[in-house]
DNA sequence: TGCTGATTTGACCAATTGGTCAATGTCACG
DNA sequence: CGTGACATTGACCAATTGGTCAAATCAGCA
C-alpha cells in the first residue's frame, strides 16, 4: 500500500503528507477531510499527494497502522513483575502524557472508532485483543494474590482509557467547562486519577 | 431556524429526517454526512428534506439543540439534599443507562465536540459550564463536609462522563476486544462503576 | 556539461456535493 | 365536488470531490 521512502525527498514530503493527514483526518474524519484540504495543509499540490500515496485511504490506513505501533505501547510496558499499584498508576500517568502530547492522534483514533471502525477491525481484533487479554489476566492474577483490590481487569483497562483520552478527544468541552481552569487540566488531571487509581486499588483502599 | 410543525404530516415527516440525520451524523460526522445518504435512511426525496429544512446545518444544529435539552438531565437530577455516594452512583447509573439506550445521540455528540465544537461553542459555555460549577460545588460541599472523600470536583465529573459515554461511543472497540463478552457489556460496567465510586468516594474506602 | 530518472503540476474527468425551481400531486375543508 | 394550501419530485445547477495524465522541471551523477 505504502511505497518505502528510498530518497531524501520522499522521506521529508512523505512525512509531511502523513503530518498534514494527520491535521485534517483527525478533525474531519474520514469522509469529512478532504485531498484538496491535506494538499493544502502540507503545501503541495494535490496530484503530488497522489504520486506519494496511491489514494486518500492509503494516507488514512498508513496513519492508522503507524498510530497502533506506539499507541499500545503505555499497555505493552505494564510489568507483571512490578509492583500493581505503580505500575497502574504508571501506566495512567503514560497514558495522560500521550493524550497531552499527541492529542491529534487520539482524535484520530477516536474518529476511527465512533465511525465504527471500518478499518481497523482486523488490527483491533487480532493486536488489540490479545494484549488486552494478556494484560487482564496479570491484573487478575494480581487481584488474586491480594495484592490489588478485586475489581474486573477488562472493565478496569477501559475506564483508563476513557478517562485519559478524554482529555484529549474532548479538549473542546474541557476548554469550554473549565476556563481560566483550562491550562492547568493536565496537571489537576494527573493528580485525580492518581488518588483514583489509589482508591480503587490500594488494598488499604488509601 | 427549525418552521415549527403544523400539520401531523409535518409532524411526522420532521420526525423521520430528524431520525435519519442522527443516524447519519452519529456515524460520519457533519462534513463526511451526505443529504443524499440522509434523504435515502429517511425514505423522502431529497428535495423534500430541504422543504422542511433549509438546509443540511439546519438538520444538525436542530439534531444538537433537541439533545441537549435531554442530555444533562442526568446531571440536573443530582440533588444537593440527596445521600452523597447514592446520588453520585445514580448519576452514574442514569449516565451508562443513556449510553446504553441512546448510543446515537452519545456519537453524534462526540463526533462533535472531537471536531472542535464548532456549532455548540455558546450551548456549552452558556448552559453546561454553569450547571458543571453549580453541581461541582454541591459535590466539593458534601467533601467539605466529609460526606465523601475528598476529590476534585470538576474532574470527577469528567471521568464520570468519560467512563460512561465510552461504552457508547466506543462500542466497536468494545466488541472487538471483549468477544463474547461482548452482550453482558453494560451489566458488567454498572457493576464495575458502582465498585469504582464507591471506593473513591464512600468515607470508609468501601 | 549533458543525461536519466525522480519530482512536480496544470489541465482535465466523471461522480458527487448542497441546493433550487417549476411543475405536479394530494389533502382537508367549505 | 371544487379549491386553495400543503406536499412531493424530476430536472437541473454550480461547486467540489477523488483521481488521471501528459508535459514540464529538477536533482544527482558521469
Amino acid at each position: 500500500m505504502t511505497p518505502r521512502p528510498r530518497t531524501r525527498i520522499q522521506r521529508k514530503n512523505m512525512n509531511v503528507i502523513l503530518d498534514a493527514g494527520l491535521d485534517v483526518f483527525s478533525q474531519h474524519g474520514f469522509r469529512g477531510a478532504t485531498l484538496d484540504q491535506i494538499a493544502q495543509v502540507a503545501g503541495l499540490s494535490k496530484p503530488n499527494l497522489l504520486y506519494y500515496f496511491p489514494s486518500k485511504e492509503a494516507i488514512h490506513v498508513t496513519l492508522l497502522t503507524r498510530l497502533m505501533d506506539t499507541w499500545l505501547d503505555p499497555l505493552r510496558d505494564l510489568d507483571p513483575e512490578g509492583e500493581p499499584v505503580a505500575e497502574l498508576t504508571a501506566y495512567v500517568r503514560r497514558k495522560l502524557e500521550m493524550s497531552r502530547d499527541f492529542p491529534r492522534e487520539s482524535r484520530l483514533f477516536a474518529n476511527e472508532i465512533i465511525q465504527g471502525a471500518p478499518r481497523m477491525q482486523e488490527v483491533l481484533t487480532d493486536h488489540l485483543r490479545p494484549l488486552v487479554d494478556e494484560k487482564a489476566s496479570v491484573i487478575a492474577g494480581w487481584m488474586a494474590e491480594g495484592r490489588i483490590r478485586a475489581a474486573d481487569p477488562h472493565h478496569l483497562i477501559f475506564s483508563i482509557w476513557a478517562m485519559t483520552q478524554h482529555y484529549a478527544d474532548f479538549d473542546a468541552q474541557l476548554c469550554a467547562v473549565l476556563g481560566p481552569r483550562y491550562d492547568a487540566r493536565f496537571e489537576e488531571a494527573e493528580v485525580f486519577l492518581e488518588t483514583l487509581m489509589r482508591r480503587l486499588l490500594s488494598p488499604g483502599g488509601a
